[in-house]
DNA sequence: AGACCAAATGTTATAATATAACATTATCGA
DNA sequence: TCGATAATGTTATATTATAACATTTGGTCT
């Protein structure tokens, strides 16, 4: 498989498809691990695959409050730790927010193109990249624990307007 | 050069020398650019470099305070810009935090190995990761613009202290 | 069922990181 | 020296994240 997850990779996306795809995997996830997707849990889950976009934890925040009251940092913080934990999301760091996983079952770390203009990412998995990593950290006789890669640029849509407004 | 810069990749490191040479190499630079390294910026330009270790904002306003009144975020962050822009210091993004550029004159986005032991960070230069993210790009139609590539681990000196501790 | 325990959530307060907006001071070229 | 611009000072506040303790919920044992 060379994609790997969702938004600007894919040509035609179904979007409904692929967030009831994505909860669907995390119930069948949490069940064979005896962990349990709580009806808050799930809500932030699916707040978070609304878009391909990384949202904030104030964002979702945001979005949980007008339905639930008494939401508050510790709310949201708590349910994306128990995703994160479960790989159902990642975390993006230069943005200070969180994706969908769209592979929970495979441990990985993830690999991110961050698209500046529309604020969507996307997941690749290029073994290259973790073997160039392998490689310097063997060097310097490093061990490596976990990694972050996050690319931004421009995705493939946003690159297509550009043009359209002749640059 | 297969070795980049300072910390746990060299076996005899020289810190002392090290600052000046860095705090030397800032001046050339910006001297050349008409840049101003005033007093401030050069000050914690230095304090960034006074370890191998990412520093945060609040850190070095922190040490800045002691010696000068009147210092405040602001302060801080807008010399922290100016050595951004120059590349004099590299972002941790993942640590929300900064850490001295070695190799100021040469354009590039770091690659780091960063001890969860000791907190020092080491920067790389291998080719073959920026490589791999060109591939990874390329089959997904993105244009990168900027690359965040920071590995978490254990540096050799703490492997080392762990050994001994046999373990 | 009832009692109990552990996990999850609620609630309040606050810590840590970062920026906005405007005032003042320093530097440099004309 | 004057005036423009860049740098810094100052105050306030936005944004992101966690600590600490109270309450509720869900499952388990008898």
């Amino acid at each position: 498989m060379s994609n790997f997850s969702g938004g600007f990779l894919e040509r035609d996306h179904d979007h409904q498809h692929c967030v009831a795809a994505a909860l669907e995997a995390a119930a069948v996830l949490c069940a064979e691990r005896g962990a349990r997707l709580t009806e808050l849990r799930r809500r932030v889950l699916e707040l978070i695959w609304s878009g391909h976009r990384p949202l904030g934890a104030y964002d979702v925040l945001g979005r949980l409050g007008r339905e639930r009251r008494g939401a508050a940092p510790p709310t949201v913080y708590r349910a994306l730790d128990f995703l994160l934990e479960h790989g159902l999301i990642h975390r993006i760091e230069s943005l200070n927010s969180f994706v969908g996983c769209a592979h929970p079952d495979v441990p990985h770390t993830g690999q991110f193109l961050i698209c500046r203009e529309c604020g969507q990412a996307a997941e690749i998995n290029e073994a290259g990249i973790d073997d160039a990593i392998a490689m310097g950290a063997r060097r310097a006789g490093f061990r490596v624990e976990s990694r972050t890669i996050e690319v931004e640029g421009s995705c493939p849509h946003c690159l297509d307007k550009e043009r359209d407004g002749n640059d």
